[in-house]
DNA sequence: TATCATTTGAAAGTAATACTATCATTATAG
DNA sequence: CTATAATGATAGTATTACTTTCAAATGATA
């Protein structure tokens, strides 16, 4: 089987490591099995040296291509973000209206996904666990303004603006389309780890779509011309 | 002077301490350093070896007080929920109407505190600052369920209920309260942190009651009952 | 004031973490 | 076939995250 994903490839921003992971088989495995191994025993546990003995290769192999695990984390994290502006702008893409382009747009960032959904070797449903539980890690560090420097957080970035765009498609003259976006892409996360860790601090099942329902309204309610 | 405020204490939950730090003068002094120390040096970087040289004292006689870092992370950030409720609790107390109480309510939670607002020896602006950048790190961890069963956050869950009540107040109908007043809480402090070191991700200015507005405006059009 | 308990300090030790460096070996590409 | 790049093996350092033991100081009580 042929499929369009099995071609795509994101362009990471190459501060983040210091040798292209994607340039070999074992760069390849890094990324793979890094994210199964963090999703599994959390990054304050995760080493370089636990990863190698996964792989059956060294810790100076690992290092040869990032600096220490924030940078492999970073990588990650953005690889995510760039599915999902992927996912974004072909899902939005010949849709008529902007209400139905944000409405979309919130369905495909709010939805549960596929649990056998791979690009390549990375099992996308794996990948957003980890990016939920340890995407905030990556910017909640002393690194950061220097990090935001580099330009390694423009995944995310992208994502903000895209769904801001839409916003400003539907009401023009609204205010605050990137804090109001930035607030749902991290509530989705947020809300989604509640629901299996900390129940009380949602209404959300874990199953169920309740929060695409949650986001949609929120969105359009806030954003409605109607209202200022 | 006398104040209200040099009189309240908070009655932390007694398994996040292996020794009350309220019980003595070097608690006491553990508690107030090691937010100065979080906040400047950042969670990654803070051992309770350097806490132990800022203090004049050793590792040990810390560890008695607490298990490790996320313990005392734990511990501070309960402190600071407490400190929230009462806020919210004393400043809507006497209010009228639900939708007076519930602006009320988000007018506390969105303001710039006080740079020179103290409790104790803990100064709430700096504690703040702290919190905005390192809780999402005492839960998003592999001990979340662990720590969850014993009760370390009942701090937040008070806070998330209390605002919930008052959403419920101001529209009895609504079916996402708790969701709704945790993604305004988390996007509050994830905010702040934007305007700082993430611009991109906002267009909350770190000066100014942009966010005031912005969160009121998004809770009051959410729930509002003309719309469902 | 003696004494008993509690609190703190001082010192040492262990296993793991977060790297860095060096050199040998094995692929691979021209 | 050879030069170059990629990986493996080994070792080493400083720091982290603790634990243990014992001594000294403090304070509360009889």
């Amino acid at each position: 089987m042929h499929r369009l994903s099995d071609q795509i490839q994101f362009k990471i921003n190459e501060k983040v490591y210091l040798k292209d992971p994607n340039s070999s088989a074992l760069g390849k495995r890094i990324v793979e099995k890094s994210i199964l191994l963090i999703e599994e025993i959390g990054l304050e546990a995760f080493t370089f040296k636990k990863l190698a003995k996964c792989l059956d290769t060294t810790e100076s192999s690992i290092y040869r291509y990032f600096e220490n695990k924030y940078k492999l984390l970073i990588y990650l994290i953005s690889w995510y973000w760039d599915w999902l502006e992927y996912q974004i702008t072909l899902s939005t893409h010949n849709l008529p209206s902007a209400e139905m382009k944000l409405e979309k747009a919130l369905e495909v960032v709010t939805s549960e996904i596929n649990p056998d959904e791979n690009v390549g070797n990375i099992n996308l449903a794996t990948l957003h666990r980890m990016v939920i539980s340890e995407s905030p890690k990556a910017y909640l560090t002393k690194a950061v303004d220097q990090s935001n420097k580099e330009g390694l957080y423009s995944g995310i970035k992208r994502v903000v603006n895209t769904l801001s765009d839409l916003a400003l498609e539907f009401n023009s003259s609204y205010k605050y389309p990137h804090t109001l976006m930035s607030t749902i892409l991290e509530g989705i996360n947020h809300q989604k780890y509640f629901a299996a860790h900390l129940p009380s601090l949602t209404d959300i099942q874990s199953t169920g779509n309740d929060l695409t329902e949650f986001y949609y309204n929120l969105a359009i309610s806030t954003l409605h011309p109607e209202r200022k």
